[in-house]
DNA sequence: GGATGGACTCGAACAGTGTTCGTCAGGACG
DNA sequence: CGTCCTGACGAACACTGTTCGAGTCCATCC
């Protein structure tokens, strides 16, 4: 924490002194975990778009080359994220009395994870789980089904799906509150709850004659925190698996 | 089409022969349905990716500037594809009878879509659907949940929800067919079949102790084509949706 | 102790991005 | 015919990820 305010380029302004130098700070070497640390800082704080190679070098005191030594490109460093901030979500003991009630509380938790580290999420977007973090995660959802009596074609299929969509939502929601910290950022404040009344209002000056579902559910479309909405996403998400492998099981298939 | 193959930067060639000119092309003007056309077809011919104002002026024959006379910016041009693209989703005529078949139709119609125009699904993601196009295809899902006895909560949560995740898949395969066709320009080609054998391999050669779910449905986990997981997930959707609302449907609340 | 090798650092540059500015040509209108 | 105004567009700005090659430092071996 030994930068002042401002992360411009500081240009060549490195004092080496040639005699022994008491207060020196000698450039602490780089590390990939300094890079990590560095970029989550930088996600939580202005948002994933903000960050880049060259923004994350300056937070650093250095030139964007050298992140090069630690880390192969920009998307392996994203995957470093991924892997970073998934070791964070709690693992359950399976217990078969109330597995649906531990998989609805993994997924919020893997959400809120999320959403404790804005700009994560998006890096999960068309990985395929190959590191410890992920896989411990995704062993975990999977123990949970299966004591749940859920088969394992099932069990697979949900795995992905619960999973994908968890991670929709935070990107989603990421792109809000991004939305918001560039408006806050550049005049106006983007208030979140004017925002919903401005939808709200939209939806409500639709042609009803046209559509008459949607006018007359504008107030309850714009109802409820984020969080009434996801509760209720995930309750739907473990019931619907519940019937569908309750259909399907005794059939086969 | 008079381009040759090459569009690199054609400098200042333009031939303008002052006489009466016979077959001189008159150079068309720009709208924006020409910018939404090139842009699609960019899409579809190389990703998300590849396009990029300049790659859409280069192939409309004229500079990027000339594009933000009847385009505000990038985002607003991703959300005339969506506009144009939503239109094509088939809207069913609401039968009582057999509601849920048609919400699960639609949906997968809706994916498809995506599907036939890649790249478009990666700009749905954190837009509000304020277009028509979206808006009927908003209206639609909604009759059919209210159709089938759906409170209007519930329809407004789930709307939101399932559309959330069917934007997800389509970004998904999206990235996977990106990364498949860059692949394929710049050296070997990145078959779907050989990918699905890594990853099967890669679960396979876990260590058992520690990850015994994952390692035991190795096989199920990459068996089954996209099309089946997605069926699948479907399903469950609307058996989720059903339960969810018959579990809270005669409580209230 | 001194030389050597290898890992790390990093300025400069390349090719690309979205966007803006000021100028310029062409057609419509008075 | 002259004016005006809309659309076209070359050039530029401030970015982006990434690579190259030269420089620097440190640990190891002779």
């Amino acid at each position: 924490m030994d930068k002042r305010t401002s992360s411009f380029s500081a240009g060549p302004v490195r004092i080496r002194v040639t005699t022994a130098a008491p207060a020196k700070a000698p450039k602490e070497r780089l590390t990939r975990d300094r890079i990590v640390d560095a970029a989550l800082d930088q996600m939580r704080e202005h948002g994933y778009e903000a960050v880049s190679m060259r923004s994350i070098a300056r937070a650093l005191d250095t030139g964007p080359a050298s992140l090069y030594a630690h880390v192969a490109n920009r998307e392996q460093l994203d995957q470093l994220l991924v892997e970073r901030v998934t070791r964070l979500v709690p693992i359950p003991e399976p217990d078969p009395e109330r597995w649906d009630e531990q998989l609805r509380t993994m997924l919020l938790d893997l959400l809120e994870v999320y959403r404790a580290h804005p700009g994560v999420a998006r890096a999960t977007m068309g990985m395929i789980p190959t590191e410890p973090a992920s896989l411990r995660a995704a062993e975990a959802l999977a123990t949970l089904c299966r004591v749940g009596g859920i088969d394992d074609q099932h069990t697979a299929w949900a795995l992905d799906m619960f999973s994908l969509y968890i991670g929709a939502v935070a990107v989603e929601e990421d792109i809000w509150i991004e939305r918001a910290k560039a408006a806050a950022a550049a005049g106006e404040t983007l208030d979140e709850e004017q925002m919903v009344a401005e939808v709200r209002s939209l939806f409500e000056s639709l042609p009803e004659e046209q559509f008459p579902a949607l006018t007359s559910m504008a107030a309850v479309m714009t109802s409820g925190t984020g969080e009434d909405r996801v509760r209720f996403a995930v309750e739907l998400l473990v019931a619907g698996l519940r019937a569908v492998s309750a259909g399907s099981g005794t059939a086969g298939g």
